[in-house]
DNA sequence: TATTGTTATACTCTATAACTATA
DNA sequence: TATAGTTATAGAGTATAACAATA
């Protein structure tokens, strides 16, 4: 579907743009450079549910890395300090499984809160080939910030697509937490 | 959030491993081992819209590959061409913003496209250094098949979530698009 | 033999910058 | 100068395979 999933850096993206004039020629097709975003027909991608799902989790993603900046936490990192926080104790493989991540990108992306004292990895006293996971008590301090941000940037969802909204849509995906 | 977006190559991801016995463990703590996915806590991620949407997301597209894999469609090849079908004509930097995709990114997507002839570049004859977009014979034969499997691939979606649900999330999102 | 964490590789996608040819 | 298409590079993220330690 389309692309495009970072901070907008320079934050002009779609802001007064483009006059807005003309309709499309009389003849057979458009020349080109007059044609306006909106008036490109979607067609088929209109009434295909990945396609407004795809376009909608690329905002969403974009206005989390943006609210939670200025703690330069991402939406998986925000996920996996979560769950283990919810959890303690766990394994790698039970949090790379119950979030759907690779075991092999969980090694890195713990590397990096590890690094930063947010979660220690505890040797296993029943199975010594893994790892209990732990937020440090720095790691729980910061999640209680980073949730009281996350939970601002959840307003802005609120606010973009309606307060019931949201949760009608938090209901109609609730299978797929 | 959780990772994991491609075709499942093996397609055993979940499929009846775990047997889903035990209950957690009395005492304090968990034994790892034994927890199964659906026992562990997502605390506060199951409030948030862009988790559910994230993994919403990853198996609508899982579903889209897997349904046009036969004919070796990947979704953003799908709407770029829907995209040209409907417009015939435009430049690929009205294609590009379009559908949000950077224009590096559509030079290559294009270029496999052409290859499969499905897609043709056009000398502009107002703007030379602009291509005109166009489909095809081949192209248009091949998007009405690919049409057809991805209405399939929708039905999937309303099986999945139910028919109701699915116009409601379209309603919903439709600023999205 | 199988599993956990790890390392490594390849491929997709995103974000940028720079180049060329045009305007 | 600015824009369209292109090339190149760096960084996430994903999919795999293989290895060591342990079960």
């Amino acid at each position: 579907m389309a692309g495009n999933s970072q901070m907008p850096k320079t934050a002009k993206s779609r802001a007064g743009l483009q006059p807005r004039f003309g309709r499309k020629q009389a003849g057979n097709g458009r020349s080109q450079g007059d044609v306006m975003d909106d008036e490109i027909a979607l067609d088929a991608l209109a009434g295909h549910a990945g396609y407004a799902v795809r376009r909608f989790q690329i905002w969403i993603f974009q206005d989390f890395i943006r609210t939670l900046g200025a703690v330069d936490i991402r939406p998986t990192q925000y996920s996996v300090l979560t769950v283990i926080g919810a959890n303690p104790g766990l394994s790698q493989m039970a949090v790379a499984k119950r979030l759907g991540i690779e075991r092999a990108r969980l090694v890195h992306l713990l590397d990096s809160l590890e690094q930063r004292e947010l979660v220690s990895r505890l040797r296993s006293a029943t199975d010594r080939r893994s790892h209990a996971l732990h937020l440090t008590a720095r790691g729980r301090t910061a999640l209680a910030q980073f949730r009281r941000l996350a939970a601002e940037h959840e307003r802005h969802v609120a606010e973009k697509i309606g307060k019931e909204n949201r949760e009608r849509l938090l209901q109609i995906l609730s299978a797929f937490t």
